[in-house]
DNA sequence: CACGTTATATACAACGTTTTCCAAACAAGC
DNA sequence: GCTTGTTTGGAAAACGTTGTATATAACGTG
């Protein structure tokens, strides 16, 4: 029930020796199982270890050894999917006894570098970068330093670090196609503009999906892309130009949920009904998908699942893998009201 | 433009001593601004060490001084809220040489107790806590060990720790004050439920500000609260209760926007039109409050100034400072469509 | 019984800092 | 020129681990 560590013992090593009466390297190694102990002096120093509430001393640890800690960097704390993944991160660390941290880059190139430096300088035994936004060759000079997994960037032959996604690509033709079993060709992409540069990117894929899979089906005479920075202000001032334009489309496919929102807002305000005039389709399937008021179709793409996967891969480098791996999972399509026109017939499902 | 640091210099005190020629000693005091250094000799170190691209090791300097990081321990990830403080937190803390790291609690006080030991083991120099739910008790245990300052807990009597706090009383009267001023009196409170035990916590100032102010108004017959847990279905059925009761209120005013917005979702799938049927009112103003779907009115607390007075206190204490500090901040009322009966003529303002 | 061969336990040298204590150098006061 | 004091630089002892090298004991084998 208290759950709370009884603290300030600040027993060291020495301390467990001396309690248990044999020498502090052997309750060293005894406690971490190396080779050359007996069964009963693990016992005994291990019950000294337990009494004293002996905790390794992590800063000491990370002078000789390891300090199983995991750096995690997101880019953007605001993006809730994040937040799913972490915690696929948190669980499975702390399952293998290291622990996660996270730091935030706020999508400055500037602030990921210092965020990965304080990582590496308080020796963290591996980084984590989720959607970093610098360029692939500094990824490199970061796996170099350490052992390193990215988690949304599309680098299938890096070598010195993994890579886990969902599939972009996939995710973005899916959407085309469901949207084209509704009946609806005049679909346009609405993606993030304004960042560093091409970078391998996941909207690369999603945009090179949607464009392949209208090209595929006939659509090309359709293709429509736009774009805004994640502010929101900026989100809108394109949402406007695009639906009060000439050209306004019957479906908008957003880049990520935050920006469908936003898109769904303008819709409103220049009094379109939805889905009748307009539909709307998000990625990420956060929480707010599910709210009756969006009712956002989207693509769900594991959040947790490539937390866990980045995860395990990480600490397998960590553990000494130097072999690049590349893990990808398929997103699925979950559909909404937002795309389906015609509604089932009661119902207000709780 | 590049940005990134040439790594893997692996430069450590006495490879810019032999560099610049001087005792590693010397370099260490050189680099710290210590006493006893002259100027000639800390210039030329100082050139040495940007040459050699040296960064001090954060785990070495953990065994005898501070290790410059502090931990900062958020209940949950998924409120974009605590992304707000944490974005004052950071830019405090990187402005003074310190570098945050965050550990995610999960609302569990089990949890929230392995992050802080984890915390505390890797010696950062401070800990922040945001709205933790662990007791005060436990709170004081963690105090005595490591310079701590919570936020999002009202414990003003506290010795050990700083505390830094929107003033809930005042947020939650301000609501029932601007309903009743648009004429609604039949005003529920819709909190969180199913916390380990009172607290102290914010919710217990919301609700009482929310008592209190209706006495005062003389509309005590029309109090009613109800409560749910953070589960999104649980929200949503204690939502329909309310709403589809005999009891129905006129307004719902909810203890965090994202509740706010789970109502304004039953409301609208039971056929309720707001705001002329049902009006809401959340808290914290999200990002999400300003879509125009939602449009909701809700309490800003200043997140970001929370998290800049917290860090500015917790360095403070890092620094030696030991008599308590508690920090309070008056929340401001953003009043949107979900609350404004009479709406205003034209305009779409983007 | 000398002689490897295993087991087991200890000693001790790192690891890269901070900090205390000392020595050297130099100036000032008599 | 001798104390006295005040800078300035260096030597060395922590800090709490890990890991390697070494000592000791126990145990067959030839």
């Amino acid at each position: 029930m208290s759950g709370i560590r009884k603290r300030s013992s600040g027993a060291t090593l020495r301390d467990v020796a001396s309690d248990a009466g044999v020498s502090f390297s052997a309750v060293s190694k005894a406690l971490r199982n190396a080779y050359g102990v007996s069964d009963s002096m693990r016992l005994r120093v291990q019950a000294s270890a337990e009494r004293l509430g002996y905790r390794p001393h992590a800063a000491a640890r990370g002078l000789r050894g390891k300090t199983f800690t995991l750096g995690v960097l997101v880019s953007d704390l605001h993006n809730s999917f994040f937040s799913e993944i972490f915690g696929g991160v948190s669980d499975t660390a702390s399952m293998a006894g290291y622990q996660a941290m996270l730091g935030v880059g706020q999508v400055q190139p500037v602030v990921e570098n210092a965020v990965i430096d304080a990582m590496i300088d308080r020796q963290m035994d591996g980084l984590l970068l989720v959607a970093p936004s610098m360029s692939p060759a500094d990824l490199e000079i970061v796996a170099e330093e350490v052992p390193t997994v990215v988690i949304g960037v599309h680098l299938p032959h890096a070598t010195s670090f993994d890579t886990v996604n969902n599939d972009d690509e996939t995710g973005a033709r899916l959407v085309v196609r469901h949207l084209q079993e509704q009946s609806i060709s005049d679909i346009a992409f609405f993606t993030l503009a304004g960042l560093p540069e091409a970078r391998g990117t996941t909207l690369e894929f999603r945009e090179r999906g949607y464009r392949d899979e209208m090209q595929l089906l006939g659509l090309q005479q359709h293709i429509q892309v736009v774009g805004a920075s994640m502010d929101s202000g900026e989100i809108r001032s394109a949402a406007l130009r695009l639906l009060s334009g000439k050209r306004r489309p019957r479906a908008v496919f957003c880049w990520t949920d935050y920006a469908a929102f936003e898109v769904i807002g303008v819709a409103k305000e220049l009094g379109l009904s939805l889905p009748e005039d307009l539909v709307v389709v998000g990625y990420d399937n956060t929480p707010y998908c599910a709210l009756p008021q969006h009712s956002l179709t989207s693509i769900d793409q594991f959040g947790q699942l490539l937390g866990q996967q980045a995860t395990r891969l990480l600490l397998e480098r960590v553990a000494g893998r130097t072999s690049p791996e590349h893990f990808v999972v398929k997103p699925t399509l979950v559909t909404r009201d937002s795309t389906v026109i015609i509604k089932p017939s009661v119902s207000s499902n709780l």
